[in-house]
DNA sequence: TGGACATATTCCGATATTGGAATATGATGG
DNA sequence: CCATCATATTCCAATATCGGAATATGTCCA
């Protein structure tokens, strides 16, 4: 077999530094594909490329205004991700935890192992 | 050029689901490789390279106990993600943004288009 | 020491992704 | 209708990734 699916999560979509930064610029505002190129830096291709695919798993939504397509950030797929990583939240906080189970970790390993021995089980 | 490069940072590590489970049985509780091989059902090679990359990225550790290696996660990096994504809260918890912006894209497009015109289903 | 067990690594084919250049599509104004 | 602006799409080369099989590495026990 080969590798696995891909961009139809917005885990995969923001996997891409280039798009976390695309959707800070929308963050709060609507911008047109030449106000990002303008502001990003990068070729008009690589842009619309990426809002194509940030478009796909539904994290901007675009609205053609004449001439020009306005881009706006739709954060609702972003909270499933926020949820998922708030779940492990109590891990990163809890440094009691951390440490805890180093101790026991060494403590297991003092038990296992007579002082300055070799190792047994 | 090419592809962007990756596994260097715990977003793209996070981007394959098969990652995000492991992480999720690793949640409070050592394991053992071959635990996860029987818990997850995958070939153990699938199992160890996951392993590998999460390992890269710093989301887990890795002890070798006798015979086996008793892997751990590592929340930390999980938590720079999880305060980026919070910093898009409001835009999903605020829906008056959402309408407020909304209502906007439609005044202005009524400015720009003659009132009585023909609208596009 | 040899053999079973536990895990990591290597080699491989299939595929997907990215960026770049060129081009297509779409809309506007004269 | 044409020229131009704005954006999307296609074609392409380079590369990275995933999974699978086989194999290497490491460790313990008889």
């Amino acid at each position: 077999m080969a590798r696995s699916p891909t961009t139809l999560d917005p885990f995969n979509a923001l996997a891409e530094a280039k798009r976390r930064q695309i959707l800070e610029k929308l963050a709060g505002r609507e911008m047109t594909v030449n106000k990002l190129v303008l502001e990003l830096g990068w070729p008009q291709p690589v842009v619309s490329k990426h809002l194509g695919v940030l478009r796909q798993v539904g994290l901007v939504s675009a609205e053609r205004r004449s001439r020009e397509q306005v881009y706006r950030m739709n954060a609702g797929p972003l909270k499933p991700l926020h949820d998922w990583l708030g779940t492990f939240e109590r891990f990163w906080t809890d440094h009691l935890h951390d440490i805890k189970q180093r101790a026991e970790a060494m403590a297991r390993s003092a038990e296992t192992k007579p002082p300055s021995d070799q190792e047994p089980i």
